[in-house]
DNA sequence: AAGCGGGGAAAAATGGTTTTATCTGTCCAT
DNA sequence: ATGGACAGATAAAACCATTTTTCCCCGCTT
C-alpha cells in the first residue's frame, strides 16, 4: 500500500527513454528524483526492476519488462479515471487516444475530429496513425483506446462498432476509354495493369478479390501510400482498386474515375475497435457515441462508391435512417 | 495528473462513514487530514463531494455520490495493481475476496480455502456471505472479485464458470417409512409436508419443480437456514428439498437421509461468476485455476446426490476425467 | 446554559521529495 | 594511456506538502 502514481510516472519514463538523465530531463525534474523513485518502488517490490549500465543508461530486467507493461496499464487506468472524476460535475473533459488505418485516415478522420471539437470542446484527440496490424496493436498495448480500421484481423478480446461498408471499387484514368463505362468487372480489370497498394492487410485482400474469382491482376506498380497510387493512376501508369473514395475526389474534372465494380462483392465493413471491457471511460463513450451519430446522419455516405448489389457479411448498415 | 491515492483513500473513508471524525480513526490520523484531502480533492475537481452538516457529519452530494463510487472502482482496482505488480517478482500475493451464496457455503468453501492455504499461502482470502441477489450484487458493486453461486439469474456482463451440477434431492425423517426408498418422485413428495427454504432464488425453484408438473407441495415450514431446515426434518416435521449434500451428512446414522429423486430433472449448475473483464488480476486467476483443478480432481463429487439420470442445460461437468 | 459531538482553520512540526553538489565507473577520442 | 564526456549513485541541504496540534464555531441534548 505505498507506492504513489508520482513514482509511477517516474519508473514508467525511466523505462520507456531507457535512461534516467533523459527521464529527468522529460518529467522536468533532477536525476535524483528518478533514481529515487526507481529505489523506492524496487525495495518495495524486492526485485529489480532495472539494471544500470555506467554511462550507458539503464534496461529492464525480464520482471521490469513486466512491470513496466503493467505500470503502463495502470497509469492509463488512472489517466482515464481522472477524467472520468473530472467529468462528473460538468462536461466531458479529457484525452482520447485513437489509432486510424492510416490510408483510411484522411478521409473521413477530419471530419469526426470537427464534431467532436463542436460538441465536445473539452475533450482532446491525439490520434496514432498504422497500418492495419499496427492499429490493433496500440490497442492491446493500451497506447490508444480505440481503433478505426477493417472488421477483418481483429484480435479476439476486441470490440467492433461497424461504421460503414466499403465496397472495392476501381480508380481509373480518364484516359482510359474503360473510365467512360457505368462500371467494371474484375474479369475486364484483369487485363489492365494495376497498382497495387501494398499494405499488410490490403495487399492480400486485394489479390483475393481476382483470385476468388479464378482471375489474377497485372501488378505493374507497387506502393504503401494510397495518395501516390492514385498520382501513379492519373499518370497512366494503370488503374488501382480502393475501398474508400478519396476526400478531395471532385468527380469529373480530375484525371481518374472512380467506377464501382460490378460483379457481386462482399463489402469489408470499416468501424471502430475497442477492447473488450466491462465499462469504457466516459471520454471514449462520447467519441463513439458521436461517430455512431455521424454514422446514422449519413456522414460516411460519400466515402462509399457503390452500384452493384452489395453483399455484406451483416446486414447493410449504411444509411439506416 | 494531481491527485494521490492516499487522498482517495481518505475521501472513500469518509464517504462511507459520513463523517471525517470516523474516517480519521479508521485511518489512524487527525481530522485535519481527512479534511485536508477532500478539501484538495474538491478543489482539484472543482465541484462538491460532500455537503457538511455542523454537529452531523457529512453526507455525498449527488455527484460526489457517482464520484465515491468511482474512487472505489479505482482504489480496487489500485489495490489489484499492486499485488500484480508484487507477484512478478515471486510468488502470488495479495487479497482475494469472494462472495459465496451463503446456503451452498458450509459444503464446500472449507475444502476450497483449505487448498487455496496449502497451495498459494501468500494469498489471502475474505469471504462474504450472502444469498443469490446479494452475491452478484457484491460482483457488480466490486465488494466481490468473484462469486460462488447457481448460473441462474446473473447479470449479463458476468462470466460463469461451472463446478458442478446440482439436482435437487430430497431430505426424509428416517422415521418415514419413504426414507427406504432407493428414490423418490415429486408425486410421492407432494402428498407430505415439505420444509421449504425459504430464500430470494430457493422458493420459486424450488415451487417451480413441482408446478412444472402439476404438482404442489404442501409447506408446513418455511426458514431461511439450511440448517435449521435440516434440524426440522429431523425432527420429524417434514421433508425438504436441497440441492447440495450437507459437509457432516454421515449417511446411516443420523435422523434424515438424502433420497435421489427419481423424476427426470434437469440441475442447476453450481460454479463461479465472475465480472467479464478484459484481464483477470493473477490472484483472481489463481484463484479460479485452483477451483478448477478441484472440480477436475473430483473434489465436489461427494456434494451431489444422484441416481436418476440427470439432464441438465450443458453437458455433465461432473467429474469430467 | 453547559456539555458533547462533529467540523473548520491556522500555526507548528514532521516527514518525504527534490535539488545541489560531489563521486564513481565506463566508453571514446586523442 | 589518458583526459573528457556521459550516465548513475550518493549524501547533505532545501524545500514543500502533509500531518498534528490547538483552538474555534455550530447545533443538538440534557
Amino acid at each position: 500500500m505505498n507506492f504513489t502514481l508520482k513514482q509511477l510516472r517516474y519508473v514508467e519514463a525511466a523505462g520507456r527513454l531507457g535512461s534516467i538523465a533523459r527521464a529527468a530531463e522529460e518529467m522536468a525534474i533532477s536525476q535524483s528524483s528518478i533514481t529515487a523513485a526507481i529505489d523506492a518502488l524496487e525495495h518495495s517490490l524486492d526485485y529489480d526492476l532495472f539494471v544500470r549500465t555506467p554511462a550507458k543508461g539503464i534496461h529492464a530486467t525480464p520482471p521490469g519488462l513486466e512491470a513496466l507493461q503493467m505500470i503502463r496499464g495502470f497509469l492509463n487506468h488512472s489517466r482515464h479515471f481522472e477524467a472520468d472524476l473530472q467529468s462528473v460535475g460538468g462536461d466531458e473533459t479529457g484525452v482520447v487516444r485513437i489509432g486510424c488505418y492510416g490510408t483510411a485516415a484522411p478521409a473521413f478522420l477530419p471530419e469526426i475530429l470537427r464534431a467532436m471539437k463542436d460538441r465536445r470542446p473539452n475533450i482532446t484527440v491525439d490520434v496514432l496513425e498504422g497500418d492495419m496490424s499496427s492499429v490493433v496493436d496500440f490497442l492491446r498495448d493500451g497506447k490508444a483506446d480505440l481503433s478505426f480500421t477493417y472488421e477483418m484481423g481483429l484480435d479476439s478480446g476486441q470490440q467492433f462498432e461497424p461504421l460503414f461498408n466499403a465496397p472495392p471499387y476501381a480508380l481509373i484514368s480518364t484516359d482510359d476509354p474503360m473510365s467512360e463505362l457505368p462500371g467494371v468487372t474484375y474479369a475486364q480489370l484483369s487485363r489492365k495493369t494495376m497498382v497495387m497498394l501494398d499494405l499488410p492487410y490490403a495487399r492480400d485482400y486485394f489479390s483475393t478479390l481476382f483470385s476468388r474469382r479464378g482471375l489474377s491482376p497485372t501488378v505493374g506498380h507497387a506502393t504503401r501510400s494510397a495518395d501516390f497510387a492514385r498520382a501513379l493512376v492519373a499518370g497512366g501508369f494503370g488503374y488501382t482498386i480502393l475501398n474508400i473514395r478519396p476526400p478531395e475526389f471532385d468527380g469529373d474534372k480530375s484525371a481518374y474515375r472512380a467506377l464501382p465494380i460490378l460483379d457481386e462483392t462482399e463489402a469489408p465493413i470499416f468501424g471502430i475497435a475497442t477492447m473488450r471491457q466491462t465499462r469504457q471511460p466516459r471520454t471514449v463513450r462520447a467519441f463513439i457515441r458521436t461517430c455512431i451519430e455521424l454514422r446514422d446522419a449519413g456522414a460516411f455516405d460519400p466515402l462509399i462508391v457503390s452500384a452493384a448489389p452489395v453483399s455484406s457479411a451483416k446486414k447493410n448498415i449504411n444509411s439506416p435512417h
